[in-house]
DNA sequence: ACCAAAGTACGACCGATGTCAAACTTCGAC
DNA sequence: GTCGAAGTTTGACATCGGTCGTACTTTGGT
């Protein structure tokens, strides 16, 4: 299991699938933990209140969508947030969606 | 049924739910062409593949994220983006979406 | 008064998606 | 080589959301 999964380039970068990830709050979480983070986070370093498998699940449709990378170091899978790329094809999306809106009272 | 429907304010808007109106494609192309018209546009008058029904749906799901607002003319119920709203609370969100990505082949 | 146009309301249907548990696979450490 | 830690895979399940057709309501025109 130690081969790298598949990353979609810059140019298949597609909103609608992106969309389809950042809808998802648990997703959310993970691309708002990443981008506040300067170093990568193992899949079991996010604090997320799912499952293991479920977790999985959100972090292949968050590779898919291009949002992030990962890589095996060890048993351990290590993401990071494509941001720079993202910001190319999709400017100020990001931006706007982690720039987390204080929800009032 | 000349009543005018509930809108929220904008200190009601709710990052969530505003994702959650403009992740459907033909909710997007609204928003979409009512960016793009300088006037408003009755709900008949959307280029929209789908039916009456499931167009009052959409509709319904864009004012209540707060990103239309809505008014009777006669018989006609006319929309208008709430653009300035919408940039106050989500700054970035609304130009990084309608600025629609050339899909290349 | 009557009728057509514009939407709405109500059900029904169905495919997609988030969720979990359980079994399995890999890798590193001892 | 054995064991545990870290993830993955598979299958099942439940819920939700988009869709439509039909019936209904309201309004404006004739």
């Amino acid at each position: 299991m130690g081969r790298t999964p598949p990353h979609p380039e810059v140019s298949q970068f597609d909103l609608q699938q992106v969309l389809e990830a950042l809808v998802d709050p648990v997703r959310r979480s993970i691309v708002a933990q990443l981008d506040a983070s300067d170093a990568d986070i193992p899949c079991g370093g996010f604090d997320i209140p799912v499952s293991k498998s479920t977790a999985t699940h959100h972090f292949n449709v968050l590779r898919e969508a291009g949002l992030i990378r990962q890589h095996y170091v060890g048993t351990s899978r290590m993401n990071s947030l494509r941001r720079a790329e993202m910001d190319e094809v999709f400017p100020g999306l990001l931006d706007a969606l982690t720039r987390q809106p204080a929800k009032k009272t």
